[in-house]
DNA sequence: CGACGCATGATAATCTGTTCTCAGTTGTGG
DNA sequence: CCACAACTGAGAACAGATTATCATGCGTCG
């Protein structure tokens, strides 16, 4: 059915040291540490088997490559560095969505994301 | 330096008729109406002016195609019926946004899409 | 251990959205 | 009206992300 193999050990272990998502590519660069030379096919195959049992979340940021994070981190969301155009995660959430919903508009979920600049940015300290 | 032509003001006619930010597609479709036969080419690149000007604002939904809307609709966000796939604007914001915010993440701007089942959908009324 | 079948890797192919090409058209200013 | 330059349209080309191909490798079950 699905097999535990060293690259997808790699894979989930790259996406769990992060701490923020990672796109494929990054992610292939990251499980090759462990397990060197991971194919992009293979990553992709992983992810996909990975969501189909909801372990691993896929996180669109418009402007942005895709990426992908393990799903265990809870209801959160996400910043982008208009710089680095690095994702973060952040915590927590708001109040007050209802308040947009319109009448008869049934809200199965939501996705907040802020755009700015990121604190080793921010200081000049990296780009 | 930018001419007035047929073909531009049934672009931003479509874009201002509609309730709802189009794809280009979407856009071609309905300036066809004024000014038959409108290529899609020609729909990109008078975006591309029109955005350059101000005048057009991209709007990029995760999970959807890219569409645009006329720029003079104010501070809002988006919401997108996920069987029907339309994209409906929200009017209003919602307060607290900056709990989220990390300590040294300057924030520039921020989008808020609610994913759910438009009245249409939801009512089985249409698809 | 042995067989079966899913997984792997490199690359080609695909898909979707966007831009380019180029000859011909059409605003604009004078 | 003229000249010039921007605009147009159709399709090819491009870009990036994702999936398919196919021979081979390697878990898993018994």
């Amino acid at each position: 059915m699905s097999y535990s193999t060293r690259q997808r050990e790699a894979i989930l272990n790259t996406l769990r040291r992060a701490d923020r998502p990672l796109t494929p590519q990054e992610i292939r660069e990251g499980a090759s540490q462990d397990s060197a030379g991971i194919g992009l096919a293979t990553v992709y195959r992983a992810l996909k088997a990975f969501m189909a049992r909801k372990e691993v979340l896929l996180v669109e940021i418009p402007g942005n490559p895709p990426c992908y994070e393990p799903a265990d981190r809870g209801h959160h969301h996400h910043a982008v560095c208009e710089q680095c155009r690095q994702v973060f995660d952040l915590h927590g959430c708001v109040q007050g969505l209802d308040a947009l919903v319109p009448r008869n508009f049934r809200v199965q979920r939501h996705d907040i994301t802020l755009y700015g600049v990121c604190a080793a940015c921010g200081t000049g300290a990296a780009g």
